[in-house]
DNA sequence: TCTCAAGGAATCTATTCCAG
DNA sequence: CTGGAATAGATTCCTTGAGA
C-alpha cells in the first residue's frame, strides 16, 4: 500500500478535477454504451456497438443513439438482422455528427478505456464500416470508475462492483441489466430493453458523481481506509466532514472551558 | 576499515479487475 | 467467457550503521 500522503493527495486531486467539471456543467457529458458479448464471437470481427447514450449534466437531456432506433426511421425494424451493418453503420453516423459538435465538451465515462470496451473500441468499429471517427480528445476524458479508486481506494468489495454500487446507495434499477444480461438481451433482439438500460445507467452515473460531490456516496471504505491514521488524514477527515471552522470553534470552546475551570479554582 | 545485519526501496511476479 | 492494466504480494537489492 502507497503511503498515505501519496493517497491523500490523489484522492484531493481527483475531487478537484470533478469538482472542477461540474462546475462548468454547461460543458459536460455522462457517456455509456451497450456492444455485443466480448468473446463468443465467431468470425473474429470487433463486438458490434448497440446503442450509445449521452446525457447533458446541466439539463439532463439525453440523447441516444441505437440500432433500432435507426431501423424505425427506415422502416426497417422487422429485418434488423439483415441490415446490421448498415444501420450500426448510420446510427455511427449519428454519434460521431454528434461527436464532432461536441469536441471541446468533457466526457465522464465508466471503464471506456480500451480497444475491448471504450472510446476505441466505438471509433473501430465504425473504421469498420467505412466511417471516418472523430477522436475526443483524452484530456476530455474522465473516466469515473478509475477515479473512484484514487477517492475512495477498494470502494466496494463485492462483484460486479457498479451493480453493489446502486445496491448499496439506493439508486433505482429499473430497466437495469447487468453486463451478460445485456449482451443476451442482444441475442435475444430485445433492442428496446437493451436501449433502455444503456438510458438507465447514464441516470445512474450522474446520481454517483453528484453523490460523490455532496460526499453522500455510501462504499464499503471505512473513513480509516480513506484517510490513515496519521496526523494528516485526521487533519482531512476533520476539513472535509465536518467543516474547518467547526472543529476550530469546538477546539476553542474546550480550550476556554478548561480556562475559565482553571481561574475558578485560583480565585476559590 | 571491514563485515554483517537490518530495514527501506526497488524490482519482479502473481492476482485481480472491468466493460457487454 | 478476453486481455491489458493496475494492484497486491513476494523477493531481491542496496544502503546505512554498528561492532570488532
Amino acid at each position: 500500500m502507497a503511503n498515505a500522503k501519496y493517497r491523500i493527495k490523489k484522492r484531493k486531486d481527483a475531487l478537484k478535477e470533478l469538482n472542477g467539471l461540474v462546475e462548468r456543467d454547461s460543458n459536460l457529458l455522462i457517456i455509456h454504451y451497450s456492444c455485443e458479448s466480448f468473446y463468443n464471437i465467431k468470425d473474429g470481427r470487433t463486438p458490434r456497438i448497440t446503442s450509445i447514450a449521452v446525457r447533458y449534466f446541466n439539463t439532463g437531456q439525453t440523447i441516444s443513439f441505437s440500432i433500432h432506433k435507426v431501423a424505425e426511421k427506415q422502416g426497417k425494424l422487422d429485418s434488423i438482422e439483415d441490415h446490421y451493418n448498415e444501420l450500426e453503420k448510420s446510427m455511427l453516423d449519428e454519434f460521431f455528427q454528434f461527436v464532432s459538435t461536441h469536441i471541446n465538451y468533457k466526457w465522464i465515462h465508466w471503464n471506456m478505456r480500451d480497444i475491448n470496451y471504450g472510446f476505441e473500441a466505438i471509433n473501430h468499429r465504425y473504421s469498420v464500416l467505412g466511417g471516418t471517427p472523430s477522436m475526443i480528445h483524452d484530456n476530455n476524458k474522465y473516466d469515473l470508475a478509475r477515479k473512484m479508486v484514487d477517492i475512495y481506494g477498494n470502494y466496494i468489495k463485492e462483484h460486479p462492483r457498479f451493480e453493489k454500487l446502486i445496491d448499496k446507495n439506493n439508486i433505482t434499477k429499473r430497466d437495469f441489466l447487468g453486463g451478460a444480461a445485456e449482451a443476451e438481451a442482444f441475442e435475444n433482439k430485445e433492442f428496446v430493453k437493451l436501449h433502455q438500460s444503456t438510458l438507465r445507467k447514464v441516470d445512474i452515473l450522474q446520481s454517483v458523481v453528484e453523490r460523490i460531490i455532496e460526499n453522500n456516496l455510501k462504499t464499503d471504505t471505512t473513513l480509516r481506509e480513506i484517510y490513515g491514521f496519521t496526523p494528516q488524514g485526521l487533519y482531512e477527515l476533520v476539513k472535509e466532514n465536518w467543516g474547518y471552522n467547526l472543529f476550530i470553534f469546538l477546539l476553542g470552546a474546550i480550550l476556554s472551558g478548561i480556562v475559565g475551570y482553571i481561574i475558578t479554582l485560583l480565585l476559590t
